[in-house]
Parts: structure tokens; C-alpha cells; sequence
RNA sequence: GCUGCUGUAGCUCAGUCGGUAGAGCGCGUCCUUGGUAAGGACGAGGUCCUGGGUUCAAAUCCCAGCAGCAGCUCCA
């Protein structure tokens, strides 16, 4: 006998072999119907699975209702999709076909590629099945025979995918519905008649197991509701996000443009867009300065060496703009360098290596073709006695190095010798070497250097997004220096100013991550111990702050670990705003020191921080946040002034004039036009204040106050009307704002 | 970078079978002078993304490139 306890607290008791079908039987008919899976101990499973023989175990039986269920339900009509894919598209093979969010995907690789207008057939051929309404069996096989079923199904993925990640397992678990049978751990929907409605929504490429160097399959995305009207529902409230983004509102309200010209991902603000920022950082700056920073500003560039030292320039190298050389054939000569040190690469580097060469239009022409790691390092080196005799550049050492490395290494030091500039895609070594200037003793820390440093990377063109993924923009940076006992509480007034600027904006709704090393990878640079130190005083400080987080590995940045502050965009997508990150590492490369009171020389440690990240991406996500309509401090049209007809112009513009005086940023629009266009159009435009005048106010000295959020507000004086609104932009109030 | 989709007026978009280009909004001028989300009339505005190809003829069909969008990978 099994003891099951259910959600309201009464214990039933059941016969060994039992399922939770046969429980929501005993409890009742309309369960029974509406019965969608269930949860023992948490786990969702199968109404048919059979319960534990013995013991006591939380039971719930999982209905419409319950948001659980929604995710089943998906499930499975991942399943009818590939069902669906498999009848139209013979030889299709599956890969993985999980619920999320927003619904579900089934990555695909099918014979002939599935296009956005096959859509309508999949989905005919998806009613079917669910008009059937077949249900879904369980069986399970032990892992060899399950292997020889994915092969004779003529699966190949799934056959990879036990040999790479089930084999552990004694069973593997199937579910067949109809004709089709799926490797799939459920669970469930009891058939397929329970799908109340369903969409294919986009199509996509995805890398096979989410490696860029593996095959790329094409992930079918759709989603599932029990009703129509959820489905209806969801469409709906997808549209209205799609209302909020920064692209479409930026154009409108004029806050941003992006122009060919200029370039992609380079970001042109307009005047309206400007004044935000402006405000933002006049907000941010005033507050660093009461918090003991002191500002400083760099250069947009910095010499090669610099971020040679700092590790930025070879680590990043295919994400940074070309260096800069005065020499011609040093550009060519540090690509080759770089393939040279690569030495053996996967498929991955190899093939950005080639992009690289190629818009250098320096790739050697037999390279492409040459499949051996050794003959393509044999090439460039050939490719580099060529340059070197051709561009009369004197390299002994080159000519005496025995292998790949010593090469590299010798061009290495010619590249040194040469002068070259890179872009700066990061402020903190122009930083440290303001706190290099001069000597610094244990009484100066911390040392607090903040500035809007502009920094320019070269993102792939996929990741290029509006305003939140650009290739130039402006971080509001700093990097402290402090001795190891300062870490806890300089890391613990940073995450406090991050939450202050996040409750000013009203930014409720991010999440923090830990982003820390992934133990397995070879791509972060310092000691063990010193990562170790670091991640532990990251997490000690972050729970002491009793915030929630989730750790991350493989997150860390590849000096050190990380806190970052996620938000969301108007169509689910994170980005990381916020970020506080500790580095042991870039002080040991720069040999920074501070004089102890031992009067020994001691190593700083450094915070990197930005609680926007970046001005623009900040923007972009307060766009959305605020759907476009800023609260008054904020927004870059304060007030304006709308008059009933030309004859009040003259007391428009006295009314104008008055604020202006007071440094509100106000407009007047005296057209010709009625005063409901004029109030709809400043509506749009998202003017917090309309003030209309006419006669009367005219003869009373008074304006009729309009507020966007809650419309006619009467008349007031003009003085009353100003305080009123100095009040609220000195109080930084959101009330109004969306 | 990869997969797919898209590219027509300032914006949002229509454009049939391949036959010299359309709407709404916005903009300009004039009329209108009004009271809390659209007054009226007239008008200007086009490298149909770029470059090739097919064709008597291309916005339309084909190829390449560029840009944007969605997803994947990447993200100091």
C-alpha cells in the first residue's frame, strides 16, 4: 500500500501498481476528465505511470488550471508537430524537442529545408492528429535495445545523443503515439484530443546540442494553449510588447536613428534622445561624486602594447575593429602572427581566422583548400616569407626559428616594435594607468576612477540589435583599487548603488547572476586560488545582501568573476544591464602596487563596475520600461504649451518664456490647428504636461494643466503649475510614468 | 558568423499574370480661429536596397552583395 498525501492535506491510501488515473478516479468523475498528468514528491508524471509501491508521497493530480499542466501539454505538442514533420518530410531526423516560456520547438533536420509557407500544411496535418485525439504510451526499453530502436527508426541524432549523454542509464524511456514513436523522458498529456489549440510560429537555424561546430538543424517553434482563446490571448499580448520597442519607439519619438553610412551598430542621438541621456548622466554622475568617486577622462584609443599587456587584444581579437598600424605590412603580419600562436584550432577558429583574412583580402589561395592543421601553419609561413622579402621588413630572428611558435614569437616582437593603435574596447587599462601616475599609498584606497568611456567592439552582424547590441557605445565606467580587505564592502556599496539607480528608474523586474568560471574551460587567465578567494567573496557579499541569484558557471568574464543585473526586453530577451566584477588579475599584469603601512609594497585589487552597462543598451531597455512615455525629470519635452487659436499666441509664448527662465524644457505649438489635434498629437509625442491656453487663462494669468496619465487637471497659476512640477522632477518621481 | 524571412514616399504598408507606381499617416500652402485624443481643400514627395542576369519589357523572375528582423552561436 502507498500513502498519498494530497494538496489538501488528507492522506489516500492506494494499492501497489496503482496510477494516478485510477486516484482521480476514486476521487471523482469530473477529476478524472479533467485530469491533464500529475505530481508525486514534484515530479511530473504520466496518468498511467504507476505509483510507487510503498511509503508516503505528496500527490497532486494536474489540471488546466495548472501552469504545469500548460508546459505537458506543450510537450507534447512538440511531439504532434514532429509527427506532423515526419509525415510530410520523409527522412526527417529529430533532435530535441523541449517546452519553454513561451512554448515549444522541435529541432529538425529534414531533407528538403522547411519554409515559413509550409506552415499551413504542418498545421493541417497537426489538426489531424490532435482531431484523433491518440493517446501517448510509455514504454521503456534497457539502453542497448532502446539504441537499436532509435537506429532502426532511422534516428540518427538519437542514437548520437545516448551514446554521448544516456548511457549511463540501465532504461530509456519512448512514447508512441500512433505511428510515432519518440526517445523522450515525458511526461505526457493522456491524448491528443486535450490540445485546445496550437500555432507554428517561426522557423530557425540551431546548432545540433547548442555547438557552433556541430551541424546547425532547423528549430521549429510553435506554442500550445488548452483554449483557443488563450491562444488568441497570448497573439494579442504579443503584439501590444511589440508596441514598446525601442526600435519602433526611438524612431518615433525621434530618440535615436542608426544610418548606413555611419555604420551598423553605431548609434546617432538625436536631440530628444541626447536630453535623456544627458539627464542620466548629470543623475549618475552627481551621485559617484557623493559616493567618493573621482572623475577622469581617457582617449578613445590606446596603443597596441597597452591591450597586449592587458590581454584584451589577442583575447578578443576577431571582436575588436582592425588595429591600426602606421606600417602596411604590419596588419598583414599580425594576422599571420595570430594564426601562427593559434597553432592547432578547431573547426570554429579556424573558420573566423578565414572570415578575418578574407575582408583583409589577405588570405593565401590555396589556404580554403588545404584540410591539414600543420600544411595551413606551413602556408601562412610561406605566405610570411613572401610579405617579408616583398615588404623589405629585415627579420632575422623569423628566418631562424625553428617551428610555428618561435615564428610566432618573433614576429611578435617586430609587431611590438611598430607603432600601432587600437580602438578601446574597454576603459580599465587607460585606468590603471591613471593610478600607475603616481605613487599610492594603503591611506589613498580605495581609489575610485569613474568616466563615460566610449568603447568600440566589433560584434558579429547577427548580434547587432537596436540599441541594446551596438558596436560604439558608452559605458558608465569605473574601476576601483583597493587592498583584498575593501573587496566585501566596495562590492557591497556597488550592488547598493546599482539597486539605488534601479529604484529610481522603477526597474523592478531583473534578475542577479553570478557569472563564475566554468571549472572545465581553458579560457580564463590567473591563479586557481585567486578565483577561488573571489567567487567565495562575490557570494558571501551578495547573500548578505539576502538578494535571490542564481550562479552561472562559465559566466565569469575571463579576468574574473561577476555579479550581473539581468533585464528583460519587450520581447523576452535578457540583456545585461548592471555589473560589478572583481579582477585579481589585470593588477598582477599591470604590476600595480600601493605602499602598506608595513611600508612594503602590497597588490591592489580592482572592481570593474557599470550600473547601466551601457548608456545605450540602458536606454534601449528604459525606452521599453517606460513604453517611449519618461516621467518628468526624464522626459525631453517637459511641457507643452497648446493654444486654442492664433489669438493667444503672444500669451503662449509670454507662458513660454517664464518656464524656460525656470530650466524646464518646454515647446509651445501655436499652429493654426483645433486644440484636440494638438492634445492628441502631444499625447503621442508622450509630453508629460500640456498646458492649454485661451481666453480665460489669458485674462486670469493662469494655464489649464493637462497631464498626460490623467488628463484635465484645471487651471492653475503659472507659479503654481512650476513648483508643482520642480517638485516633481527634484523628487524624481515616476508616479505617471507607465 | 550560421539558418530563415524581409527590403516600394519621411513613417506604416498595398502593388493582380512581367507591361512606365498606390493608400493612410506625416509634410507644405491656403481656408478655418476653435476649449481637452484627428476641421477642410489643394499640393509636393520615388535610385521600387545595390550590382549583375533572363526578357521586346523587371518593383515583380534568377544570381550575388548590403542592410534590417527572428532564432542559434558569441558577448571584456
Amino acid at each position: 500500500m502507498v500513502q498519498l498525501k494530497l494538496p489538501d492535506g488528507s492522506v489516500k491510501e492506494a494499492p501497489a501498481g496503482a496510477t494516478p488515473r485510477q486516484i482521480a478516479e476514486g476521487i471523482g468523475k469530473r477529476l478524472a476528465q479533467a485530469a491533464i498528468a500529475a505530481k508525486v514528491d514534484g515530479e511530473i508524471v504520466d496518468l498511467n505511470r504507476e505509483l510507487p509501491a510503498d511509503g508516503e508521497h505528496s500527490f497532486q493530480i494536474l489540471t488546466e488550471k495548472d501552469p504545469d499542466a500548460l508546459d505537458v501539454l506543450r510537450h507534447s505538442c512538440a511531439h504532434i508537430m514532429a509527427r506532423a514533420v515526419m509525415r510530410l518530410y520523409p527522412g526527417s531526423q529529430l533532435a530535441f524537442g523541449p517546452a519553454g516560456d513561451f512554448g515549444f520547438y522541435y529541432d529538425i533536420e529534414s531533407p528538403t529545408p522547411i519554409r515559413e509557407d509550409d506552415f499551413p500544411k504542418i498545421e493541417a496535418e497537426m489538426k489531424k492528429i490532435v482531431d484523433k485525439a491518440e493517446p501517448f504510451e510509455r514504454f521503456e526499453r534497457p539502453t542497448s535495445e532502446g539504441r537499436a530502436l532509435c537506429a532502426d527508426l532511422k534516428q540518427p541524432l538519437k542514437v548520437e545523443h545516448i551514446d554521448d549523454d544516456l548511457k549511463k542509464y540501465p532504461t530509456l524511456s519512448f512514447y508512441r503515439q500512433g505511428e510515432f514513436i519518440d526517445l523522450c523522458r515525458g511526461p505526457h498529456i493522456p491524448d491528443a484530443g486535450r490540445i485546445g489549440a496550437f500555432k507554428v510560429l517561426s522557423i530557425a537555424g540551431a546548432y545540433w546540442k547548442n555547438d557552433a561546430t556541430r551541424p546547425q538543424l532547423q528549430r521549429l517553434y510553435g506554442t500550445a494553449f488548452f483554449t483557443q482563446k488563450d491562444l488568441e490571448a497570448y497573439l494579442h499580448r504579443i503584439e501590444e510588447a511589440k508596441k514598446r520597442d525601442h526600435r519602433v519607439l526611438g524612431k518615433h519619438l525621434k530618440l535615436f536613428t542608426i544610418s548606413q553610412m555611419v555604420g551598423s551598430g553605431l548609434i546617432l542621438w538625436m536631440p530628444r534622445g541626447a536630453t535623456v541621456r544627458g539627464i542620466l548622466e548629470t543623475f549618475i554622475k552627481d551621485e559617484l561624486v557623493k559616493r567618493g568617486y573621482s572623475p577622469v577622462y581617457t582617449p578613445h584609443i590606446g596603443r597596441l602594447e597597452l591591450y597586449r599587456t592587458s590581454g584584451h587584444f589577442p583575447y578578443y581579437r576577431d571582436a575588436q575593429f582592425p588595429p591600426m598600424y602606421h606600417r602596411p605590412a604590419a596588419g598583414t603580419l599580425d594576422l599571420c602572427q595570430y594564426r601562427l600562436a593559434m597553432g592547432e584550432i578547431d573547426d570554429k577558429r579556424e573558420h573566423e581566422y578565414i572570415e578575418y583574412m578574407r575582408q583583409a583580402h589577405m588570405l593565401p589561395p590555396q589556404y580554403t583548400r588545404e584540410t591539414s592543421q600543420s600544411a595551413k601553419l606551413e602556408m601562412i609561413h610561406e605566405f610570411v616569407l613572401v610579405l617579408l622579402r616583398d615588404l623589405q621588413v629585415d627579420l632575422p630572428e623569423y628566418h631562424k626559428a625553428t617551428n610555428h611558435m618561435e615564428r610566432a614569437d618573433a614576429l611578435l616582437k617586430w609587431l611590438m616594435e611598430q607603432e600601432g593603435f587600437l580602438l578601446k574596447p574597454m576603459n580599465c587599462p587607460h585606468h590603471i594607468h591613471i593610478y600607475k601616475a603616481e605613487p599610492r599609498s594603503y591611506r589613498d584606497l580605495p581609489v575610485r576612477l569613474a568616466e563615460f568611456g566610449t568603447v568600440y567592439r566589433y560584434e558579429q552582424t547577427g548580434e547587432l540589435n537596436g540599441m541594446t547590441r551596438v558596436r560604439g557605445f558608452t559605458q558608465d565606467d569605473a574601476h576601483l583599487f583597493m587592498t583584498s580587505d575593501q573587496v566585501e564592502s566596495e562590492m557591497k556599496a556597488n550592488i547598493e548603488l546599482v539597486l539605488f539607480i534601479f529604484n529610481t528608474l522603477g526597474l523592478n523586474d531583473y534578475r542577479v547572476r553570478l557569472g563564475f568560471r566554468d571549472p572545465g574551460s581553458g579560457k580564463y587567465v590567473g591563479a586557481a586560488e585567486d578565483w577561488d578567494t573571489a567567487e567565495k567573496s562575490l557570494e558571501a557579499v551578495v547573500k548578505g545582501l539576502g538578494m535571490n541569484y542564481t550562479v552561472e558557471p562559465g559566466e565569469a568574464a575571463f579576468y574574473g568573476p561577476k555579479i550581473d543585473f539581468v533585464v528583460k526586453d519587450c520581447i523576452g530577451r535578457e540583456w545585461q544591464l548592471g555589473t560589478v566584477q572583481l579582477d585579481y588579475n589585470l593588477p598582477k599584469r599591470f604590476d600595480l602596487e600601493y605602499i602598506g603601512a608595513d611600508n612594503a609594497a602590497h597588490r591592489p585589487v580592482m572592481i570593474h563596475r557599470a550600473p547601466f552597462g551601457s548608456m545605450e543598451r540602458f536606454m534601449g531597455i528604459l525606452i521599453e520600461h517606460f513604453a517611449g512615455a519618461f516621467p518628468t525629470w526624464l522626459a525631453p519635452e517637459q511641457v507643452r504649451i497648446l493654444t486654442v487659436s492664433d489669438k493667444f499666441k503672444e500669451y503662449g509664448e509670454k507662458v513660454e518664456t517664464q518656464l524656460k527662465a525656470r530650466g524646464l524644457r518646454v515647446t509651445g505649438d501655436y499652429r493654426s490647428d483645433k486644440i484636440g489635434a494638438k492634445i492628441r498629437e502631444a499625447q503621442l509625442d508622450k509630453v508629460p504636461y500640456m498646458l492649454v491656453v485661451g481666453d480665460k487663462e489669458q485674462s486670469a494669468g493662469t494655464v489649464a494643466v493637462r497631464s498626460r496619465t490623467e488628463g484635465d487637471r484645471g487651471a492653475k497659476p503659472i507659479a503654481e503649475f512650476v513648483e508643482m512640477i520642480e517638485r516633481e522632477v527634484s523628487e524624481r518621481k515616476l508616479a505617471g510614468a507607465i
